[in-house]
DNA sequence: TTGAAAGCGCTAACAC
DNA sequence: GTGTTAGCGCTTTCAA
């Protein structure tokens, strides 16, 4: 790195002290207007800049957050957590922070998943995204860091979260099928005992409670091991096969089932949303160039990054007992694979006659 | 930050003086075997780690490299530049450095596109992924920053530089070709003014020179404006619209092309590998799940990321007149795509007679 | 409202 | 081989 100037350099040339200097840049204390200006002027003209580290030892602190994601989670071509991440580094830019970003493996390993900068602890807090496995957490957790967990809840921890509103995302979804004039909705999901899952399940559930609705059993399917596109087709083949009619509508626990879902559909002729509704969640690229493209439920990945960096840098001010779950809004997206189609199935209905 | 031990705890408890202490932490001078062992116990006791702002201050270096790529290359649904960065941190890791990985617009904007660890002088050596601005790299250059292109190269600079080898991946696929009997190969292009694209036409090009086989124009297609999925498709049309019979084998300046070509021909009623061989570039997820499967060209992206950190600290270290240009080795990747249809064909020729 | 001086934790001459 | 000491560039009492 050049030579470059020093807050001396910069008193030197204001012809003030080095305090004098030191109150300016952090605004802090009684500097007179002129003086201020003055400095002001001469940081410009040399074009000064705090070097980093010497405030950081005078402040005793590192500077840094730490950002941590698995491997899996950082490298799957859906970018979910890249958007997370650019949320944080635009919030973390406005609090003077620089993010260290790192990955783990999903499995831990007390030797390779305890990321450096926590060993040399060079992080005044750290960022927790997606499914990191327990055991890191609670080591970072014994060594007293703040931390605050995206878009994963765990139980029994005393950490702030950042999660998208699950709940709400299939409550919209709900109201978005009654308004078209669906009756019969079903829920196409996964493995209920992912929290995030189980939330969308309940919001599902709960929506058509309110609206009077009695849920057949027949028209749920949550019996498949995970939730990703494969188990959408098996369970949509489950629909098929059980020997019930089908619901009018059908809300996927997320896109991925969705999709596998659809494909299953296409296969045994039934058309959406001619024959059948469909809505996803998630809003992953995919569900925007299947036929037809999914209505599905959106979420601010950007702003998940920034809220949970000022959460997170909350917690280094107000200390750890500061503890705050945030939900993020989420927003219907509606494309063609919904549709008035329960019209269309009365029509049949009265053809078929 | 909690309270933690100093190299002052660490002397008062070893009996040492500070600098033994400073000696051992960095494996420097002379230590008798029996102190530094002393003192090493000591470290392990305390659970002591040198603070890194202390440190940087005191070698005045900000001990940390930035990672710069565009927003676009970031947040794209193929992990190509993440998996070039896992293995920048990885490598940075040995080096004792931290990685600041900031995106920027693709366009220039003097007042947004400049990082913040540039401004503030944050970083002693700057890794640049992709098609970043000139301008941008024009400023970087102009502060005297050391900087390393990865997977880029623009004309003119004095920087290093870490490409794939794209001369030798068609070089690979002429191989592979010639080696299943083809001898009509041809090259399906985009933009040849893109650096990458034209090293891997030349490749392709010299590779049939070499090997005595005169290429016909009909061959080649390389009028298309970019390299997308969509380009492929066009030239794919092109080639069956030219009036001239088809070659046996086409390579591909890239997947994304391969794939749009693979899907006209799917349309046009041409089948892959049977009518026709085809290989793509680039070895992209999608490569893998298109029918057929396709040949392709892979390159290790961690490797990429490990090497340009090398490079870079080899940059920091002995100034910025040190200047290396890297190629990273590719591999074959043999797929369904390519087949020895050259038989097929000499049977269909001799049926049609 | 401004200045002097101590100290943050570490490195690197230089002396012993 | 090992200890002493003077910074690195900044913040922050404490006086003035």
């Amino acid at each position: 790195m050049k030579q470059r100037p020093t807050i001396k350099d910069v008193a030197k040339r204001a012809k003030v002290s080095l305090s004098t200097v030191s109150l300016v840049i952090n605004n802090k204390g009684y500097v007179s207007q002129s003086t201020r200006e003055k400095v002001e002027r001469v940081i410009r003209e040399l074009g000064y800049h705090p070097t980093r580290s010497a405030r950081d030892l005078a402040l005793r602190k590192s500077g840094n957050i730490g950002f941590i994601l698995t491997n899996d989670h950082f490298t799957q071509s859906e970018p979910f957590y890249t958007k997370i991440f650019l949320g944080a580094e635009f919030e973390a830019q406005k609090h003077d922070y620089y993010i260290l970003l790192t990955t783990v493996e999903k499995k831990f390993d007390s030797l390779n998943s305890i990321p450096r900068f926590l060993k040399e602890q060079n992080v005044d807090g750290v960022l927790i995204a997606g499914q990191v496995s327990i055991e890191l957490i609670a080591y970072i957790s014994s060594m007293n860091i703040p931390i605050v967990l995206i878009d994963y809840d765990v139980e029994n921890h005393k950490h702030s979260t950042v999660l998208m509103n699950n709940y709400r995302g299939t409550q919209l979804a709900v109201e978005h099928l009654l308004e078209l004039g669906h009756k019969e909705i079903g829920f196409l999901g996964g493995d209920l005992d992912h929290p995030s899952i189980y939330q969308r399940y309940l919001g599902y559930k709960d929506s058509l409670d309110n609206a009077g609705i009695i849920i057949k059993d027949s028209w749920i399917s949550a019996k498949e091991p995970d939730t990703k596109q494969q188990d959408g087709y098996n369970a949509a083949r489950a629909f098929l096969n059980n020997g019930e009619s089908l619901p009018t509508a059908i809300i996927a626990a997320n896109d991925a089932m969705a999709i596998g879902c659809l494909r299953h559909f296409t296969e045994a002729g039934i058309k959406v949303p001619d024959d059948i509704s469909l809505i996803g969640f998630d809003n992953i690229e995919r569900s925007y160039h299947v036929k037809p493209p999914l209505t599905t439920i959106d979420v601010n990945k950007f702003e998940m990054g920034e809220t949970a960096v000022r959460t997170l840098t909350e917690t280094i001010i107000n200390g750890n007992g500061y503890v705050n779950h945030i939900k993020i809004p989420v927003t219907l997206i509606v494309r063609e694979s919904t549709d008035k189609n329960v019209d269309h199935h009365i029509k049949k209905r009265t053809h078929h006659k």
